[in-house]
DNA sequence: CGCAATTCAATTGCGCACAATCTAATAGCG
DNA sequence: CGCTATTAGATTGTGCGCAATTGAATTGCG
């Protein structure tokens, strides 16, 4: 295969991805609405409702977002009411966060999306094990070689 | 399954989808910083690359992106001296979009990178091939839901 | 102990995504 | 032809994602 298709081939791959993650975003948007959430809020809430409270670096760590994007979202998650920032008491760098009483009554309104969403796929709950083991596998290629190449001069140039 | 068990599994889908579009990007990131190019930017320069002068509004419909998003871009695009964007002579609502000489020329050094996404993911040609099938056929899917929903009153309620 | 290095959050700045609104131009209908 | 409806694009506002910087607290080493 010449160069040039390639160009045209690779459009394709990556433009699925994107595309793909915008959709399911665009699905949750409409499911989220109810519960005055966004797509991200929703994915940091899922983990508070799973782990309770924890530090905005654990949560960092489980969602892969720095805090230029955390403090913000849970200073949102904050005025909405769901959630309690406060600074940890042995170590003041740290800052805890936890569910208020709202935040958590929220699950109970939540537990409906994911079937909606399963239903939106048109997939089944197999398939779609598969399609989330394929794409770890891809997450985890992807971030090797991100770490790989960000040391060396930029790579074969 | 009961539905607390579901909420577990679901974050682990969208989020798989998510991380896994992110990472996607990290990389992209990565090797287009040589060339000037953000990703989305270099999705838009894929296109034109394609199919010469287009419209605004066709650029949008290949890319999924509304004006909202693409105006801006195209923007910069133009300050980065690759595209020149004029009103249409017989029909002035219209913009035409077209690659300048550096923009054209900009191609042969976007060609080596396809093969180094493919090298990043560790997947084969026709692994990617299938890959992307499933996920376009997943943003059909979802496509097809939100349109349904979003007439609806908030879905089941 | 005292000072440098590290760690955790927050902030700033830039760009993308999308909803909503606005303006100008065109199309279409009576 | 004249008026309304539609269309294309730009703009505004909100929120996410990430790099880079900053500030405060803690750790660790001499």
């Amino acid at each position: 295969m010449r160069d040039e298709e390639w160009l045209r081939l690779d459009r394709q791959i990556c433009f699925s991805l994107h595309a793909a993650s915008r959709a399911f975003n665009g699905v949750y948007r409409v499911l989220l609405r109810d519960l005055g959430l966004t797509y991200p809020q929703y994915l940091a809430m899922l983990v508070l409702w799973e782990h309770g409270e924890m530090s905005v670096k654990q949560l960092g760590e489980r969602l892969r977002l720095d805090s230029g994007t955390l403090s913000p979202l849970l200073k949102r998650l904050e005025a909405a009411g769901l959630v309690r920032r406060e600074r940890s008491a042995h170590d003041e760098r740290s800052v805890r966060v936890r569910l208020t009483d709202d935040g958590a009554a929220l699950r109970e309104r939540a537990l409906e999306v994911p079937a909606r969403i399963a239903a939106a796929t048109g997939y089944g709950v197999e398939e779609i094990r598969e399609l989330k083991e394929r794409l770890d596998r891809l997450t985890t290629a992807l971030d090797a070689a991100a770490s790989d190449t960000a040391g060396l001069p930029t790579a074969g140039r």
